[in-house]
DNA sequence: TTTAGGG
DNA sequence: CCCTAAA
């Protein structure tokens, strides 16, 4: 009890970001009266939302990032060249990414230290100088951190090529700012990337429209630049249908399947949830600290490398825990978790974008379940949950052992009856993957997991937009690792045992139903193919709508299409200023007018005929 | 199961 | 997105 009354104070201390609600009021956010497991979970929210924030930020110029991707979420790949087709990605240690990294300390207050951090903290996302420099906190950029006291603390979170999980920061608010600046900081790859883009002005243009969504819109350029047959607004009749529509373009497919990397992660505000335990001792502690992240007790703890270290470092007093430890309190500063490592099993062929995917796919699966947060010390998994801090061996006294925390599924079995294919790599340009080939492989077997499951979460997640997260999956359960890395723990992270000591009502079968599906919004991409599909195969046959463009996407129900169609049609006969979201281009929506036109007509014609 | 519409 | 009547 009292751990986790610690945790929590420890979370509380984070700033992390809150499911906001949808733009329309509509919808519904729901959340736990478990304020641990949702903290936890906004923490791996906004971890998630780095990591698919960074993930679809383009493919970085960086070489290393180039040459693997999923680095940055400390997958470890390994193509094995013997099977052409396939590349099978084996098992592999984790170098040096599976633990989490934790720093004692209190951590210090943002305020005033933006830019500072930012620019630091982002010379590159792939490197592993991490705060190096006294930044051994997170940070969330946004303006409302500044309406925030001193006494909270910010987490950032970026991603690391070691697999450690780090703070991020935005990367949308300062894209078309800093267009000139030329570091090699993700924004750089970002806008480097668009630069590229053939049609850069396009690019641009819809970069400075709307600071708050240039994320979206950039991925959705890079990702639009993958559409093999650019969608033409062009109106030719063929076959019964009136609209454009190459048959032998697999562009429905295509277009589809890029758009699976669409994410709902609009590069929204960040809601930062604070907790309402705000005065615990850490708080306290907080006003010591200051804004330069300077880690207390003058320990650099993985100063320049990617140590973590955990270090209680003591002060304050903790009441009620242990009477000659009274007066201490073990402050810690989680700088990441350690996050699961994955193992993605992808055909050489498969593109970027789907590579991309899957990878996303496989963190939101996994991240997107239920989530727990497991406590290591010295490698070791703390199940009781009841002994104090002290008891366990965290203690001021104590500055050698290591602390780990690590986010692991809340489930430790796979049982989906919604069974979400996790890979869309299926397309009409690309040869056909088997499910198999494509499912996310984790150590412990292949996770098919529902994200359905996770509603609650999730939601929380979409609502808030780029949080959309998932967490582990597995981690080799190295030990050899951890003498490499003094610190860190090496965690399994589906670890059965672990996951079996919290009770989990896990939505078994049916058992839990009445749980809202996330919401997902339709990215371009996907408005893109719909219109499309439906600009061929009419407006009543949203099945075959379905079937034809959103095959592989499982998420997207004929109803779902239907329902986007009906507030596309609604969307393109307002205003432009009364819309909202993501913007869809006009030429999309005036599409959308012409093809409901035309098959309302239709609609009307059968009626007269069959009258 | 699909459609079609209201909520 | 959800819920459902109707087909």
């Amino acid at each position: 009890m009292i751990m986790q009354k610690r945790l929590d104070y420890s979370f509380n201390g984070y700033q992390v970001p809150r499911a906001s609600r949808s733009p329309r009021g509509r919808g519904t956010v729901r959340k736990r009266p478990d304020s641990n497991r949702i903290q936890a979970f906004d923490i791996l929210a906004s971890v998630a939302g780095n990591l698919l924030q960074k993930n679809q930020s383009s493919i970085p110029d960086n070489a290393a990032s180039a040459k693997d991707p999923l680095a940055v979420f400390g997958i470890n790949i390994k193509e094995n060249k013997q099977e052409n087709q396939v590349g099978s990605f084996k098992e592999e240690q984790f170098e040096n990414g599976t633990c989490s990294e934790v720093v004692s300390g209190c951590v210090p207050s943002l305020q005033g230290k933006h830019e500072n951090q930012r620019v630091a903290g982002d010379s590159s996302f792939h490197d592993n100088h991490l705060e190096g420099q006294g930044q051994n906190v997170i940070e969330r950029e946004d303006e409302r951190v500044k309406l925030r006291s001193t006494n909270e603390k910010t987490i950032r979170i970026k991603n690391r090529s070691d697999g450690l999980i780090e703070p991020s920061q935005r990367a949308s608010r300062d894209c078309s700012a800093e267009n000139h600046v030329e570091k090699p900081s993700l924004e750089g790859h970002f806008r480097r990337n668009l630069d590229s883009l053939p049609n850069g002005s396009g690019t641009r243009k819809l970069l400075n429209r709307d600071d708050d969504e240039n994320f979206v819109r950039s991925t959705e350029l890079n990702s639009k630049n993958k559409i093999p047959d650019p969608p033409t607004d062009t109106i030719k009749v063929k076959d019964a249908s009136p609209f454009v529509n190459d048959e032998n373009n697999s562009g429905d497919n295509s277009v589809l399947e890029n758009s699976e990397m669409m994410y709902p992660f609009k590069k929204r505000k960040f809601f930062y949830q604070t907790s309402s335990s705000t005065s615990d001792s850490w708080s306290h502690c907080q006003g010591t600290v200051d804004s330069s992240c300077t880690r207390v007790n003058g320990t650099n703890h993985g100063t320049g490398g990617t140590m973590h270290v955990i270090e209680e470092s003591s002060s304050i007093a903790d009441e009620e825990v242990h009477p000659e430890s009274k007066g201490c309190n073990v402050k810690l500063s989680i700088k990441s978790f350690k996050v699961p490592e994955l193992f993605i099993d992808i055909p050489e062929t498969a593109t970027i974008g789907s590579l991309k995917r899957t990878v996303m796919e496989a963190v939101t699966t996994i991240l997107g379940d239920e989530l727990h947060v497991g406590i290591l010390l010295q490698g070791k998994k703390i199940r009781d949950d009841s002994k104090t801090l002290i008891q366990t061996g965290i203690s001021q006294d104590d500055k050698r052992h290591r602390l780990g925390f690590m986010l692991e599924p809340r489930h430790n079995r796979i049982s989906s009856s919604y069974n979400e294919d996790p890979c869309f790599l299926t397309t009409g340009s690309q040869p056909k993957l088997s499910r198999q080939s494509t499912s996310l492989m984790l150590q412990q077997g292949t996770y098919n997991v529902s994200r359905e499951r996770s509603t609650v979460k999730i939601e929380n997640c979409a609502e808030g937009d780029l949080n959309m997260v998932s967490s582990l999956g597995e981690a080799s359960a190295n030990n050899n690792n951890m003498s490499k890395c003094r610190a860190l723990v090496t965690v399994p992270a589906i670890n059965m045992d672990a996951l079996a000591v919290v009770p989990y009502r896990r939505k078994s079968g049916n058992s839990y139903f009445g749980q809202r599906r996330i919401r997902r919004p339709f990215s371009v991409l996907e408005v893109e193919a719909l219109v499309q599909a439906v600009e061929k195969l009419g407006t009543g046959r949203w099945r075959d709508v379905k079937q034809r463009a959103f095959d592989h996407a499982k998420h997207r129900t004929y109803v779902d299409l239907k329902d986007k169609w009906k507030t596309l049609v609604h969307t393109a006969r307002i205003s432009p200023q009364q819309r909202r979201g993501e913007p869809v281009p006009q030429e999309l929506l005036d599409r959308v007018l012409s093809a409901h036109a035309y098959w309302s007509q239709q609609q009307c014609k059968h009626q007269f005929k069959s009258m």
